[in-house]
DNA sequence: TGTAAATAATACCAATCGGTATAAATTTGT
DNA sequence: ACAAATTTATACCGATTGGTATTATTTACA
């Protein structure tokens, strides 16, 4: 690894919390020198744009939530416990190394949607990602006889990424822990359902 | 109506959009005076700066959803149809007047948790006094013996919300309707089995 | 270790940001 | 219809925006 190299995942590392909580156009280039301690120059000789910065840590962010799923995944056997993974992960992300300022697909797919369209490609994509790893999840319960359900796969995966970020919306919002545990609730008993 | 009182409600009106879709962080003062045809002058003879305006722009865009359900569900008399009055808005929202760029309060919500405490606090009264509408409206359903269910009608409203709020989100980011549809026929599922 | 190449810091750029003082134009109440 | 009050437009402000050319420093390789 390169001392660039370095340098470009400090610059990503130290900025993901800023654009994940201030969203791309409320993140100056001054509120990049300030979480590196780098300068302009410094900066901009590893990226081209403030848009690549934003990319790349979109990137950075996406996959820190991927990491943590996968990790508690593999910890389980049966599609059920797997598929609750997501409840307690999203119920109690302050237990992981979770994105700061939340989920970056949600944060980015309100911002972006309207007016950076290669960001919005990019959460487009890692939803279209999520949506089918759930579904091939809940197909799998299914050939195994874990799950009964006669339910489109799809139509329950989607239907979970709703209420899960729902549920986020909704929590950071109103700051109400208790509104996550009960939507939380129903994302248990759907799972628990199928 | 005054002159004052009529350029007001002009500038809420032609800059609703405009906050709604870029933000409040991505809409600038030259935003303001292109969508109105006003000069700066005008527009801070009416408001005190640009956050003036975007509270107002919040209230203006949240009032125009309220009108929509309210106008909708006065067409019928029992709670179940009532409740379904959601899922047509949020699912066909292009045949009624909704606010363009999407729910207000999901797109408030997002940028303005970390970074605008006025936005914030408005658009999370806005999101408690829904899940309370629903709530009651719920509670009613049970009361009149309508509805059977043994769940808690907030956790329900707020599984409601969450289901509307994540369906709007997936579909503008990914463009795929049928996805919304998918996620709606949950939601009728979730409302015809209580 | 010396040197060429790559990286980082400095200093600067035009453009735009939100905002305001003042002047012109338009309402308003009499 | 007229004067007073209000509303709108003009012209400007300092600060900040994203971005860059140049200089200084460091890294990497022979």
């Amino acid at each position: 690894m390169s001392k660039a190299e370095k340098t470009k995942a400090f610059i990503i590392e130290k900025t993901a919390p800023v654009f994940n909580r201030k969203g791309f156009a409320g993140t100056s280039l001054t509120d990049l020198t300030d979480a590196t301690g780098l300068t302009k120059g410094s900066i901009y000789g590893n990226f081209a744009n403030k848009d690549e910065v934003a990319l790349a840590v979109f990137e950075h962010n996406r996959q820190k939530v991927e990491q943590i799923v996968k990790a508690e995944m593999s910890k389980y056997t049966t599609v059920r416990e797997q598929l609750l993974v997501y409840v307690d992960v999203y119920k109690n992300f302050l237990k992981y190394p979770f994105p700061d300022g939340g989920c970056p697909i949600l944060n980015t797919a309100i911002e972006a949607d309207d007016t950076h369209p290669e960001l919005k490609e990019k959460a487009a994509a890692a939803m279209l990602a999520w949506k089918n790893r759930i579904a091939v999840l809940i197909k799998k319960g299914i050939d195994q006889g874990e799950f009964t359900t006669q339910d489109d796969p799809e139509q329950t995966a989607l239907t979970l990424i709703a209420l899960l970020e729902g549920a986020v919306m909704i929590t950071k919002l109103t700051g109400k822990i208790n509104f996550r545990n009960a939507i939380m609730q129903s994302v248990e008993n759907m799972i628990n359902a199928l």
